[in-house]
DNA sequence: AGGGCTTCCCGA
DNA sequence: CGGGAAGCCCTC
């Protein structure tokens, strides 16, 4: 017997498998999608097994596998295409797309194999007559005395007992150890009332439930504060009562905190939770528990898509819209496309949910390829925020340049009133983007309607698509001020401001800085939640899924920033960025508000967030996309060429221009090269060059060619992105 | 010629 | 990826 192994070294040139004799010694128990070890050049590495066959054609010195690395755990079958899959969605190697899959604690490479944790405990050794060994010893009190409480207590962990004694016990066999396997994380349920559904969840169930045996999308559209996690509740214990299991992802769980929580406590230790902030073994044990069969539900962040989950009766992607979903480093996965995968293999729904879902989904929703349910009302008929835009260009006149005369007076009330408020500053990337601080006018590229960006370097804006250039002005071309302003207020400098308008408040501040320890987040968020600030004040990870009862004012500092990013997503981002933001506020019987600065007052997004008017903003903003051939009208394809040679760089990068103009169907657009959005990082230069087709058959085979030719090209590296979230 | 350093090639 | 072979330059 032969098996097929997949070595561990991530090179193009080794993405194929190697051919091993099977010892006598582990031929009963290999198994495909194991990981085992073998002789590869002069040295031991491990690899997988990714077939096993009785026959070979003659390989000369064919050597043995001996060795299985970790027998319990194997990718099973349906991982093992999953990788297939997800080579031929990115790109990658084979055993990268593996690799991706697995947690750091079972990844190929990894030589360590024991994450098991134990508990020791003793029990007095029933063979032995243990009141005989008291009379012989009577003089060993200390013996004697923890025999007793063995005795009283049948068993007992072995770090309660400090006595030096126990070691002569044990040698003694009087007493015995006992190991039992223990999880590092051991949740209990508690006594939880069920909500009942009001009449719009209980269709959303109801229809979704009908459809659990169906490889059907829905879109679940419901405004924030509707209770779709409710919903979601309901579904997963209708999969359960199926005797199946329910994924349940999320963008960033460390968010999600409450969500967790929430989970935890209807369903106890039949819960797993899966992503990037536990540690190796923490997640090495919630793995077991999955590959055991042993949990109802996982709750996890996109890596979580790939975990063994036997018996999947349901995916939910709750906030479908987030950018988390997408992988920004390779392999550049989508988990949407996966979970797609796996819900054809199982046969199961997705459930895409979202206050403001994506184009793209809304899209599919409206042309009938997903189902659209929609969720209408707050729960209880708590009503929506009512939401203020303030011109900050009529602020700036008033010598008020950073906040307001109403968002002062709505704070200051908030403090007399007792109840909290959550401010926004959504500064993100470092592009420099100009504004006119006199009329609100921001550079715009012709060919791309997207913000240009100042480079300092050369004195001049840039669009990053196209490569549009434009010598830097002194003046605003609109209303012929000398205006012009960058923009680089960030939440540090903010909360320093902060603090002094309102000496009194107890204000905290989170973002990146902030949560870098482990737990930080949850102790912000609980500490807030507590009344033990007044002021929550962060960036966009402020924005999604939160729910503390106090708060009933919304702050949004300059919402131009995240609408003048340059990028044909800008629009949507701010529409849903701000909706999820305003969503925080007024969550019970106390009506909400939100205050939204802006040197853009009449600016159509900002209007529609103000009326609530998702659909409007669906409507424009397919507008655009279709003049602008955009997705989701177009798919696009990122190609980003990378050298410290910028001669190199720029030469073959249009040399893959006429490539594609040459393979590619006569429909499809081909951008560039233009400089790339980071243009040259440690002293690397990048080019992009970006893809729009409609339908093109000749597309997968081009792009597989092309990365075959760079693959041994060692002077230009490429990066290419088959789904690009942002361009 | 032979040592030392870089580049190339290949793995079952 | 990483070890060994081949290629290349330099020296006393």
């Amino acid at each position: 017997m032969y098996a097929d192994v997949l070595v561990e070294y991530n090179v193009k040139t080794l993405d194929k498998t190697f051919t091993y004799k099977i010892s006598k010694s582990i031929i009963n128990i290999l198994q495909i999608g194991m990981k085992v070890k073998v002789p590869f050049g002069n040295s031991y590495i491990n690899g997988i097994v990714l077939n096993i066959k009785d026959n070979i054609d003659n390989i000369d010195n064919i050597k043995e596998v001996k060795e299985i690395v970790n027998p319990n755990l194997k990718l099973n079958q349906e991982l093992l295409e999953m990788g297939k899959y997800l080579k031929k969605q990115t790109l990658c190697s084979l055993i990268s797309a593996y690799q991706t899959m697995l947690p750091s604690s079972l990844k190929v490479k990894n030589q360590k194999s024991n994450y098991e944790l134990y508990d020791t405990y003793l029990i007095l050794n029933k063979d032995l007559d243990v009141n005989k060994y008291i009379l012989e010893n009577k003089n060993c009190k200390a013996q004697i005395e923890i025999i007793k409480t063995l005795q009283n207590n049948n068993k007992l962990l072995k770090k309660e007992i400090k006595s030096s004694s126990l070691k002569t016990l044990i040698n003694k066999k009087i007493v015995l150890e006992e190991k039992v396997k223990k999880y590092r994380l051991n949740p209990q349920s508690k006594k939880v009332q069920d909500f009942p559904l009001t009449k719009e969840q209980q269709i959303a169930f109801e229809t979704i439930k009908n459809s659990l045996n169906k490889q059907d999308t829905f879109l679940l559209y419901g405004i924030t504060g509707s209770g779709k996690t409710e919903v979601y509740i309901h579904l997963i214990k209708e999969v359960i009562k199926n005797n199946k299991q329910a994924l349940l992802l999320v963008p960033e769980i460390t968010l999600t905190t409450q969500l967790v929580k929430r989970f935890y406590e209807r369903f106890g230790s039949k819960v797993a939770i899966f992503h990037s902030a536990l540690s190796d073994g923490e997640k090495y044990d919630e793995y077991q528990k999955i590959v055991n069969n042993e949990v109802d539900v996982i709750v996890g962040t996109r890596s979580a898509i790939f975990t063994p989950i036997n018996n999947l009766g349901l995916i939910i992607i709750d906030e479908e819209h987030s950018e988390n979903y997408k992988q920004d480093n390779m392999p550049r996965y989508n988990t949407l496309d996966m979970a797609k995968f796996r819900a054809k293999y199982h046969h199961i729904p997705i459930v895409l949910g979202s206050a403001t879902p994506s184009l793209e989904s809304m899209a599919r929703a409206k042309k009938g390829l997903y189902k659209l349910v929609t969720l209408q009302k707050r729960v209880n008929d708590y009503g929506l925020p009512d939401i203020n835009i303030v011109d900050m260009k009529e602020e700036m006149k008033k010598r008020h340049p950073i906040f307001s005369e109403l968002l002062i007076q709505k704070i200051k009330n908030r403090l007399e009133k007792h109840e909290q408020v959550i401010i926004l500053l959504n500064r993100r990337g470092y592009s420099t983007i100009i504004t006119c601080q006199n009329c609100g006018y921001t550079y715009k590229c012709p060919n791309c309607d997207i913000s240009l960006t100042y480079h300092k370097t050369t004195n001049n804006l840039r669009c990053h698509y196209c490569g549009y250039t434009l010598l830097k002005p002194d003046k605003c071309p609109q209303c012929h001020e000398e205006a012009l302003n960058y923009y680089g207020l960030g939440t540090e400098k903010l909360e320093k401001m902060l603090q002094k308008e309102f000496s009194k408040a107890r204000i905290v501040r989170m973002d990146v800085d902030t949560t870098t320890r482990k737990g930080a987040h949850e102790k912000i968020l609980a500490d807030f939640q507590n009344y033990k600030y007044d002021i929550l004040l962060g960036t966009q990870m402020i924005s999604k899924g939160l729910d503390f009862a106090k708060v009933t004012l919304v702050g949004v500092i300059n919402a131009d920033l995240s609408l003048n990013m340059p990028d044909f997503m800008a629009r949507e981002r701010t529409f849903s960025l701000l909706t999820q933001t305003s969503g925080r506020s007024g969550r019970r019987k106390e009506k909400g508000e939100v205050i939204i600065q802006t040197f853009n007052p009449d600016n159509e997004i900002l209007k529609l967030v103000q009326n609530n008017n998702y659909l409007g903003f669906y409507q424009y903003e397919m507008q655009n996309r279709h003049t602008l051939a955009y997705p989701p009208y177009y798919y696009l394809v990122s190609i980003k060429v990378a050298s410290y040679d910028y001669e190199a760089c720029s030469k073959e990068a249009n040399k893959i221009v006429k490539f594609l103009k040459t393979n590619l169907s006569k429909e499809t657009i081909i951008l560039g090269p233009s400089t790339a959005n980071q243009f040259r990082i440690n002293n690397i230069f990048r080019f992009q060059i970006i893809i729009k087709y409609k339908k093109d058959d000749n597309l997968n085979k081009a792009m597989t060619e092309l990365d075959q030719i760079y693959a041994i090209n060692k002077l230009v590296n490429l990066e290419i992105d088959l789904s690009p979230y942002t361009i």
